[in-house]
DNA sequence: CTGTTAGCGCATTCAC
DNA sequence: GTGAATGCGCTAACAG
């Protein structure tokens, strides 16, 4: 009668040696039952299921793992954990890989390089085949492709190596943004960029220069402001920004945070949008719908994105010798409340 | 000149035995050098952690689990990665761990319980020491205490077995907010809240009644409305609460994603809050001071519910004879724009 | 179809 | 201080 719980505690944990004595075989027959592998009778299969099933069995994964010297581990590495588009994204990813039988082991490194290396490290110490991230910095590529670890970068690309990659287009979605300020007749349209060396960044910026050549517009550098991660003052200088002389008539910002910033700005300077100033977001969060006038955004298909990486790392582990491919979505230009015409010059 | 990257692929793994060959010592010299337990020569240390160095060494973290029977892995399942208040738990979470040396690894369940075991399943085979979950089923900290891994549930108890657990006080949160609506004249006010068997919907609901009683305000119970998870028909059900004949003039809605529903419905039914509804939310989400008017809200600690569930689970990984702790956070009731008196009876 | 053997990489005895 | 030996739990030959 004290046999069923197996291991209340302190008991050692249930090997498959424990349930091949139990059911009358080897281990490796218990081994191939379980896994599935291999011969085994109907009979014997049935009597090690039960057998595992009773002693509640739980696979070692780290005895698995060093045996086949790789595991089922997919890694993931992501900027922001508390930001809906990283999260939306992990989501998406999530559940393609596990439809594959794949696991995710999922990371936050807070658009820090050194996070994402120690991250990485972690992952080649487990062994994880493969690792999907929107890269922060450059060197994590390198150094899992260096131990053969397969890598797909989302949402922007920064390896130094060849590596998979699914993005959008960032400069169309800039360009068409911009585009419609300019269309609606503004002159002095300001850009909101973080500032990295992500190519999505850079994209967006190119987008937005692209759209003032088209339109034969000059375009004033000072418009363009660049704000680092993390910076406590980027209110501050939005607001600067939005106070001078020749301040500008519509922002265009170019990440949902920056996006969210400048319309807290706006909104405290009691601005009304967008009869004193119009505003442009990038990925079409939940609130920019909300708000009124709504947000008119450059939407990103986030959720495709993720699963677009995450088909991308199994088929390169499924097959190696691929060649290298970078997907390209297309964002969609939404137009709401937010933008219109420049305010008539007083 | 070839020796340098150490393994461009194709190569087996760096393992201490070559780190060991490279420095002229033994494995076990090797092993004390790196791990920095045991006595090592100043001169061999040097030795062993430039050869470490230069071959690109990454420990592998099976052999080392399946050595020393744990991880230094820590498993964290909450219920909805897309969700903003999931994703800043975990990152809240994430920062502790790391901080004593843990590796959080995350995993979504979708509120589903048949997940949420596979996930648990997981961290077993992982041998993690101990899980951090927002529970949605009753099985998995039983499966996992079972084990000897150590639980501690955020945000809502579920466990049939003693662990500990932070939460927030979501009696006294529904309870004030009712009692606000309560107190501004309304005389119906309805109840949105998830079909679970949740202690934190359980609660809420407790809240929503006991502000009833306080306040000697007899109580309809058609106007609670349970509502369960990904119902497609929520928001028609909402809507259909809406403009019954005898409608309710105010709305309490238990939880972010209620709260957004809510919002939804009410505005694409044409009415004005706070003139023909009242509305309170659950859970200070960004959007929800964003719209206008403002919701008023029940704002719970998110970020420090996560450091305490982290800080908890470090407890008692130091010390597992500790008692059982269940820590309770107090919300706060942010009054805003949405609410007010109920309109004139027409 | 099944059991025996061996070894993955590491940390831990225990001698020296 | 250091090295040789051992075993964690599992699976992949291989021989029966």
């Amino acid at each position: 009668m004290a046999s069923e719980p197996a291991l209340t505690d302190g008991g050692r944990a249930v090997t498959l040696a424990d349930i091949a004595r139990v059911a009358g075989t080897s281990a490796s027959t218990a081994s191939r039952a379980i896994s599935g592998k291999g011969y085994v009778s109907a009979d014997a299969r049935a009597r090690l299921l039960d057998a595992a099933d009773r002693l509640g069995y739980v696979p070692n994964a780290s005895a698995r793992t060093l045996k086949q010297k790789t595991s089922r581990v997919v890694g993931v590495v992501v900027s922001d954990l508390g930001n809906q588009f990283y999260g939306r994204l992990a989501a998406a990813i999530e559940q393609t890989l596990r439809e594959a039988n794949y696991q995710m082991v999922l990371l936050g490194d807070n658009s820090e390089p050194d996070e994402e290396l120690a991250g990485v490290r972690t992952f080649l110490a487990m062994r994880a085949p493969g690792v999907i991230m929107t890269p922060v910095g450059d060197d994590a590529s390198g150094l899992l492709s260096r131990h053969g670890v397969v890598v797909v970068e989302v949402d922007r690309r920064l390896a130094s190596v060849a590596c998979d990659g699914v993005m959008i287009d960032n400069e169309r979605g800039a360009r068409e943004a911009t585009a419609h300020l300019l269309d609606a007749g503004h002159r002095r349209v300001a850009l909101l960029v973080a500032a990295t060396n992500w190519t999505s960044d850079a994209g967006r910026l190119e987008g937005y220069r692209q759209a003032h050549r088209d339109a034969n517009v000059p375009l004033d550098e000072r418009l363009i402001v660049r704000v680092p991660f993390h910076d406590r003052d980027a209110e501050h200088r939005i607001g600067a920004l939005l106070t001078t002389d020749d301040a500008p008539t519509a922002v265009f910002a170019a990440n949902n945070l920056l996006a969210e910033q400048a319309w807290r700005v706006v909104r405290a300077l009691g601005l009304r949008l967008p009869d004193d100033v119009s505003l442009v977001g990038f990925d079409d969060v939940a609130w920019m719908e909300m708000v009124s006038p709504g947000l008119t955004v450059v939407a990103q298909p986030t959720e495709e994105l993720g699963r677009r990486a995450a088909r991308l790392l199994l088929a390169r582990l499924d097959d190696p010798a691929r060649l290298p491919t970078v997907e390209r979505l297309e964002p969609t230009l939404v137009v709401r409340g937010s933008t219109g015409p420049p305010p008539a010059p007083s």
